[in-house]
DNA sequence: TGTTATACTGAAAGCGCTTACAGAAAGCGG
DNA sequence: CCGCTTTCTGTAAGCGCTTTCAGTATAACA
């Protein structure tokens, strides 16, 4: 039934031979890295074909060559915020001729085992790090490498010099909860917190509490509950708001996921969004438009962060000098789950 | 600012050097492979942790050993779909002491320059390949080569002995429409197509088409459109449809991403699913039970799939035997986007 | 005490490729 | 016909690691 593929791989010493020069001929016409005569390019390229031939790539970056990869490291894949950075960062790679490789895990150091990541040197000529779980001794590990690392949504850990592209999270979310304020007179506007250590999320509770503060709302920390970014564990903490009877007028949930929770479950208690609940999110994903009712949001460049995540990144692999610190500019989205219409 | 970060990485013979043993050891204590003193391993240990050592992938890979990781090949990202599957391949992977790095782009041969999958034996021990897009020529050359490869959701090119694990979309599909038919008297049933070329579409449509002849309903072309499993193509059809006063009461839109967009346009319309219309998907991505209304959809075990190919995968990595033909069981799960209550 | 298995270690040969380095052949002005 | 550059090609030295092979020293056994 099934073959014994065992036949091994044509190397470039294969085709040296079949095409009766050395290997070093091979490789220059494979790299176009020195003149090589016409007729010999047709002979090489013939016996590559011939033998199906295709470099192996770990000699190859290993005898020194770049892998024209970069990594991205990600905690997971969920939800509509990825699809769009994920696009940024094709978009920029392609454009400077890299592929780009992805790894979406945990990556916490348990047990004290060291737990490489799987994107490295191997197969990458730098990484785009995207989590608050990769904890900074594995990202001290790397830089101390010298390995090229640009951080997305967060900054670097202290005294590392690595360049980070984020968003404007504390103002975004300071004009929401504004206007949740002085167009819909929204008084108890709950907060629902990302994950722990998430730096996003903390900017933008920093702008819910300044809003709340120019306002002179004072702050609830009732009102302040679990979102985790994650649509189930922003109706599980709405739900048991709901519960015990915790009074709000809006919901301020975090990101776009959240949100969607939120509405879900306010809708199973028979709640009218927006007339008995005001929600927002963050980000503006794409489903957003698409929610009944349209979403209120802030509009995170998403695709923008990873595109010039990426021309970071590959400054830096070239030696340049990056931008230390990128902060792309958020913009309110108004829709209608605040009350406009 | 910026250090100049030239410190050569520390290679395993600096470590061997410090420690005073040859590399040989140095090798035997990373790998486990050969028994080596408990002071030497102490010594080297040390060494490597004063060095800050961590072995060079390639050159690892070069000399023999495995990557001890999976390639997934996707055509992108965006979508319901795809978390749960990667979720499931994360799973299956780490279960069998692999990690998983993802690929997702677009793979076609253009202007018949031969463009390497970016995965392969430099990074990898093998591929899942999730695309109809990657021609069969490249799966092809892969193949040739004895690369380990699983296909998800479409079967191998004629010829090639490549196991594949995907659902029972016909099944599903024929279930689903007959509900339609005979639970709620639905007779003109819209079917959207998913991506030409598209497995999973094909069988699809072959399920919707019995469950039609199986109720003696004849099929009519006017109600097959795009919808590319895509929400915004699926709203623009249905839009069309809507305009040019196309006549149905119902849509099997192909998967829930499409059921999404065709539920916008109606309701942009002024229609009410399901009174008017009656809308069901397929897949059962987590989003389903969350719409309004809820979701009547296929659930494909999509997660399971995932942790199918890799258990498959890994058998071939193994050089076992796997399954060559894996189909799993579609349940019909009922919401309230059919009219069912 | 002499054998012999056993624990441990190092030298060295690659893995498939890139890239000096150098040599051969060809072209050119004088 | 001689030097000199230019074009093309091969030899060989690694890249950092694994792994075979051949030890040496020690322990186990008779």
């Amino acid at each position: 039934m099934s073959v014994q593929r065992t036949l091994r791989r044509a190397t470039i010493t294969d085709v040296a031979r079949l095409a009766g020069v050395s290997i070093a001929t091979v490789s220059r016409v494979l790299n176009g890295t020195a003149p090589v005569a016409d007729d010999t390019v047709l002979m090489v390229r013939q016996a590559m074909e011939e033998l199906n031939y295709s470099p192996h790539a770990a000699a190859r970056s290993l005898a020194g060559r770049s892998t024209e990869t970069i990594g991205l490291l990600l905690p997971r894949l969920s939800g509509g915020f990825y699809p769009p950075l994920i696009r940024g960062l094709e978009t920029g790679a392609k454009e400077h001729g890299f592929d780009l490789l992805i790894h979406a895990s945990v990556y916490v150091s348990q047990d004290g085992a060291r737990r490489p990541v799987p994107l490295d040197e191997r197969n990458t000529d730098g990484l785009l790090i995207f989590t608050d779980r990769l904890d900074d001794s594995e990202i001290g590990r790397l830089y101390e490498q010298g390995f090229p690392l640009v951080l997305l949504y967060r900054a670097a850990p202290a005294g590392l010099n690595i360049p980070s592209v984020t968003v404007e999270n504390k103002r975004g979310a300071r004009s929401l909860v504004e206007h949740l304020i002085t167009d819909h007179g929204c008084r108890r506007i709950a907060y629902l917190e990302g994950p722990v250590g998430n730096e996003d999320s903390y900017w933008r509770e920093l702008g819910y509490c300044e809003a709340l503060e120019a306002h002179a709302i004072p702050f609830d920390s009732e009102l302040v509950g679990r979102g985790d970014f994650d649509d189930v564990q922003a109706r599980a903490t709405v739900e048991e708001w709901l519960r015990s009877g915790v009074q709000f007028d809006a919901i301020f949930a975090g990101d776009d996921e959240a949100a969607s929770g939120c509405i879900m479950a306010l809708r199973q208690a028979g709640k009218q969004v927006p007339d008995d609940v005001a929600v927002v999110g963050f980000d503006d994903v794409p489903f957003a438009r698409l929610m009944a009712p349209s979403l209120t949001t802030v509009r995170a460049p998403i695709e923008t962060v990873g595109e010039v995540a990426v021309r970071q990144l590959i400054t830096v692999i070239n030696g340049g000098e990056p931008e230390p610190f990128t902060l792309l500019p958020t913009e309110l989205v108004i829709r209608q789950s605040c009350g406009c219409r």
